[in-house]
DNA sequence: CGTCAAGTTTAGCATTGGCTAAACTATAGT
DNA sequence: ACTATAGTTTAGCCAATGCTAAACTTGACG
């Protein structure tokens, strides 16, 4: 590898980053769901699969099918025919993803972005912030976006 | 729906915000192979698949399958056994893809964040975020980070 | 000019995340 | 209590993205 340069991240520091990329995609499907269950959960008081299909934009089978795989992976508990419940990991995850959600979303805010980009942009980048680069935007928006 | 409010958007726009993520997944992919080869050709006057692979953290045969979808897609050129060409489309691709990482490892890093996590975390918000944060990220780089 | 290493491709498999259509269950209303 | 209807599940399909192992090319070197 003669060609590494100082400026020219080497391939194995390149490829992690795509790793993590990776990965994160396999949690982020896991974080919108639990996610969206916890916002139906506090607003109607329980989660339905249709209202879950409905906000995601996706067939009451793919949510059905995921939802096994959470439940298989310890988030979500159901019974056949019945609501959908958080599991105390699922929560956690549930705050988690909803607490960087809003730092995200506010950061955006703070920056200038319309309510309706931010809502869009935000649902996608968080999922890909850093806690380092979270700290930051929370910083910014504190001290009044400057 | 009696439940809609002011504050809470509706389902019909949060799951156009996830509509919008999974088909942005679907180009990801295919903006990083491109952008990647792009660099590569740059760097060594030639795209090789094995580069690509070790790069992306990914097997060979991955790439090669993937490839074949990208030549099918009208991204990249090649020949069997041949380097990796890409086509007008595809660097028009690249190009925008690098001009987005510039701008938002620019933001990053004008926001105060290490080199390491901006190198990490551009990569992966580089494909969620709209030209409308993108021109924002841009102006705060330009007016010096504030 | 034959051989070997590096690189590439093929074959075959698994998982994820989508879909539709059809079958089933629960429940509200008569 | 019966029966619609709304909601849920099952079955079966497809495409994308990953993998390993085995086969094949190319090009360099003796």
């Amino acid at each position: 590898m003669a060609l590494a340069r100082k400026k020219v991240p080497s391939a194995k520091t390149r490829s992690a980053a795509f790793r993590r990329i990776r990965a994160d995609h396999q949690s982020e499907l896991a974080e919108d769901y639990v996610e969206l269950i916890a916002d139906l959960i506090d607003e109607h008081g329980e989660a339905r699969g249709t209202d879950v299909a409905l906000r995601l934009g996706v067939a009451n089978a793919t949510v059905v099918k995921t939802l096994k795989r959470l439940q298989d992976g310890g988030l979500v508990t159901q019974e056949p025919y019945r609501s959908i419940f958080l599991t105390p990991v699922g929560w956690k995850m549930a705050d988690d993803g909803r607490r960087k959600h809003k730092i995200v979303e506010g950061f955006l805010l703070a920056l200038g972005i319309s309510e309706e980009t931010a809502r869009i942009d935000s649902e996608g980048i968080e999922h890909h912030v850093s806690e380092e680069t979270l700290k930051a935007m929370a910083r910014f928006v504190a001290r009044g976006g400057r």
